[in-house]
DNA sequence: AACACATCCTGACTGC
DNA sequence: TGCAGTCAGGATGTGT
């Protein structure tokens, strides 16, 4: 599922068509969708129609939309907060772009009709198989550290949104592509966890934006066991890591996103094409493209991990 | 506090 | 064809 370049594919096709697009309806096919947002359905769809979107930002595998209101600018000053509409794909989630009227998508659970700034009807499709992504609205609060919240293009210019982030997403660490990434402060928490330094990539308070795909890829690159413990590991090969990580991350992004499965979509429903140069995700029983020894998938927290057995050995320190 | 684990869910695909 | 079983890239709450 939707990992951090996945995600970015996804904001990065929003945000030219829902950047000061204007909601005139909600079609909610699938509550469950919406059961992150507390106050229920009714209260999403009232407070939702007539926002304005001001852009479109993600931290992480989150995104999240900052809202306008003409109708209750004088309240907002008053002290209201600012709120967000806040996606997160979870498993299976897709976001899809489409003209009103346009061929259903299977699996649709709610849809936002928008009005373009140039004046042009679409539909805002979620589209979510397993339900446990969702949409809701949230407060907007400011950000600990007092810089933005996270990355949208046009967060240049400070809008009065950018040092904000949605409260349900606020415990998020930065992701190792945000400019604003800390590498020593996260190798501070880093090596004193005495977890398997699969878990602590997958820790989305420690850094964000990396899931399944990426920690085994990123771990087959530093040739790293997925359970050799964080404080063993020295800093020098902590960099390395690093240094995988963000290369994988940025590679995926500029090829919009991986397309494993059917799953990810980018906004208009397209696949993307990072799956011919995985390396270890998804290649069981493969040749080790490094020493030719066959792919390893052990069953691990319920899911699989994918590693060379010759190249990535548990050592005592690494 | 830090860590490990169970749990939330459905649909597509596989193999008998 | 039908059906049971398997699998899925995440986040969170709970218990130790």
């Amino acid at each position: 599922m939707p990992e951090l370049p996945e995600v970015e594919t996804v904001r990065a096709g929003l945000a030219p068509a829902l950047t000061g697009a204007r909601v005139l309806a909600i079609e909610i096919f699938d509550e469950r969708s919406l059961k992150r947002h507390r106050s229920g359905p009714a209260d999403f769809v009232q407070t939702l129609v007539g926002a304005r979107i001001a852009s479109v930002v993600r931290r992480g595998k989150f995104i999240w939309m900052p809202l306008e209101f003409d109708s209750k600018s004088a309240t907002q000053q008053a002290g209201t907060p600012q709120l967000a509409l806040v996606g997160h794909l979870g498993m299976s989630g897709q976001m899809l772009l489409r003209k009103r009227g346009d061929a259903p998508d299977k699996l649709t659970r709610v849809i936002i009709n928008c009005e373009t700034k140039r004046g042009k009807l679409i539909e805002f499709r979620f589209i979510d198989q397993r339900l446990f992504g969702g949409l809701q609205l949230d407060e907007l609060v400011a950000t600990p550290d007092a810089r933005a919240g996270g990355f949208s293009p046009n967060a240049a210019k400070a809008k009065w949104w950018t040092n904000l982030i949605p409260a349900s997403a606020a415990h998020i660490a930065r992701d190792p592509l945000d400019e604003f990434f800390d590498a020593d402060a996260v190798w501070l928490r880093f090596h004193k966890k005495h977890s398997g330094v699969k878990r602590v990539l997958l820790d989305q308070q420690l850094l964000s934006g990396i899931g399944n795909i990426y920690a085994d890829e990123a771990l087959w690159q530093a040739k790293l066991h997925y359970d050799q413990p964080a404080d063993t590991i020295k800093r020098t090969t902590f960099d390395s890591l690093l240094a995988s990580v963000r290369s994988i991350l940025e590679k995926a992004v500029a090829e919009g996103g991986t397309s494993f499965d059917e799953q990810y979509k980018n906004v208009n429903g397209e696949s993307g094409y990072f799956d011919v140069s995985l390396n270890a995700y998804g290649m069981t029983d493969q040749p080790c493209g490094r020493c030719g020894k066959a792919i390893r998938r052990d069953s691990w927290m319920n899911r699989g991990s994918h590693f060379c057995p010759n190249c990535q050995r548990l050592r005592k320190t690494a």
